[in-house]
DNA sequence: CGCCCCGCTGAAATCGGTTACAGTGGGGCA
DNA sequence: TGCCCCACTGTAACCGATTTCAGCGGGGCG
């Protein structure tokens, strides 16, 4: 491993000259060429250890999420690192697993290398970033705000969750909701459009149809099972996302009434499932977005950018059953 | 962001004793109480860029990926993840999106960044290590070999193809295969196994029944169009992943042919399917175990194991549709 | 012709840990 | 009592970049 020392030597310079070749500062026509030459020869990488330490700071940020193994967040994910590759930053994938302690690691070792910035997908509604903050690193909350005055990009979760009850309402009765933690912010969000869509369809609000379970498949699973042993069950069911909707339908084609024979909305995307499109209502969730604005409003926070922060939302898609 | 020196000054010792403290050599008792006192006070968090400077290596490993958006890799990642962070490693997680320049850019970034050793999931046959491995870095391959003498955690892969193959050939006459890329090792070796169970059979191999896609939902879905378009269609398929297996199994819905009214098998999980899990037969792949034994692996060699290489081959589980 | 300014360059300090090496002091043994 | 050894501790060098500051030379202007 070549350092800036070698280069340097080889190239008839100073070390600082080398340093300043790469870092754009302005250098002789003649210096450039040598100190390229040289470093292309020993196949130079600057060090990234011994520039942090200099600098204080990474091209780094940290992206903590609660469930890796959930294709809405790892949609975000995508979006992220293409937005932050473009402008030369590395991802730090962390699954927080939605465990507070988990996620509070995540954040002191973000600290402790020195990484630019955090985009967080909090684990629960009070996340300690007083650390993070202090140390003068921004942090955007994405998908759920995390309790400080921070940048956010979330998405309209009650308009989510109206949309897909209103839809279902239009030809069904009894239209059960399951969630995800009821603590969970855009849990608790959904749960509200759902309750709204009720109130402007003229009916009742059947709060015994309103379901809180995890944020998994399992979750969904369980849940829909306790509404099938309901003695009148529900006749359609919105999912409060992607996961506890493919947990629902799973049970609901056990049991043999699988979508369309049952109403079925999904807050979030299907990205794979096996049913006909046509079958399921889906309000889609732009995640990849989500996590590009994120990537651009953090990336502007790193450069400088002190205005007051600010909060985007993003609409979903409602993309009705065919039949 | 308290320091080293800080701690040492607060305490009343020297630097170096603070250092010892915080990496388990001997240090008097009164001492040992005196500087995590006075850590606590500071909060103090070691600087991880001036360790990593110092000792050339950081308790980072990287773990390359061709596609973050496959939840056969992001099981793999968990299970990375958990066993990195057993050791006190962290894991970032790199998307080569299968594009060996994408690849190459992680693998410098990597040694620029003087991570222990990396997991890899090569995009290409041909993945140039010859940087990582002449820095004395460790590097394991999963799921598929990366054309150097190395440490390999793979399926098998041929027995997988051939399971799936051998049972839908039980009950079907014209099975089909659809695959990954024809160059990746995976995939042609799972397309082995397909012939392979039709030898074993006794059967014809049907050549023209053996098609390549890419690994992704939209490459199971042209190549299920185009075998649905032959005059004499298969009446079962295999799909050489989970996500051709998804996008195979979405066709033949829209066809209004789901399975179980044509066999279908799947090499890999459908963790999000919504079918019956009864409709269709999986050979499951342990993506977890392979992402944990990858894991344990590179840390022996970050320890200095310096044993020759080994391959570890992980078997497939037949979970055969009920109908 | 002399002075000043500007642009480029190099020397050296610095970031914050780790660790080799050189004490220092107390206890054990002859 | 004297010496040696061992366990602990501190000093200082070191990792490899970045960056400040000073020096140097050339060109422009008075």
């Amino acid at each position: 491993m070549a350092t800036i020392y070698d280069v340097a030597a080889l190239a008839g310079v100073s070390p600082a000259t080398v340093s300043r070749v790469f870092n754009g500062t302005k250098v002789s026509d003649d210096k450039v060429a040598a100190v390229r030459d040289a470093a292309e020869r020993l196949s130079f990488t600057p060090n990234r250890a011994a520039r942090t330490l200099r600098r204080q700071s990474s091209e780094v940020i940290a992206l903590v999420i609660p469930d890796i193994e959930n294709p809405y967040f790892t949609e975000m994910a995508r979006g992220v690192e293409d937005a932050a590759s473009e402008s030369g930053y590395s991802v730090v994938l962390c699954n927080s697993d939605a465990q507070p302690e988990k996620e509070s690691t995540y954040l002191r070792i973000a600290m402790a290398e020195r990484m630019s910035g955090v985009i967080l997908a909090a684990a629960s509604a009070q996340t300690d970033l007083a650390e993070v903050l202090t140390a003068g690193r921004p942090v955007v909350a994405v998908d759920r705000s995390a309790g400080h005055d921070i940048d956010e990009v979330v998405m309209a979760n009650r308009e989510a969750g109206r949309q897909a009850t209103a839809h279902l309402l239009r030809t069904h009765r009894r239209v059960a909701y399951i969630g995800g933690p009821a603590d969970i912010e855009t849990s608790a969000e959904r749960a509200e459009g759902w309750r709204i869509a009720h109130r402007d369809a003229g009916v009742a609000v059947p709060e015994h149809l309103l379901r809180f379970a995890s944020f998994r498949v399992d979750g969904g699973r369980r849940v829909m099972e306790e509404l099938l042993a309901l003695p009148e069950p529900p006749d359609a069911i919105v999912a409060g996302n992607n996961l506890i909707g493919v947990g629902a339908i799973q049970v609901l084609s056990e049991h043999g009434v699988a979508p369309p024979r049952i109403g079925v909305a999904v807050v979030g995307s299907l990205p794979y499932t096996t049913l006909r499109p046509s079958a399921v209502t889906v309000v889609r969730l732009p995640a990849r977005q989500m996590g590009v604005t994120a990537a651009r409003m953090l990336l502007d926070r790193i450069r400088g950018d002190d205005q007051p922060p600010r909060t985007v939302v993003l609409r979903g898609d409602l993309q009705p059953a065919a039949d």
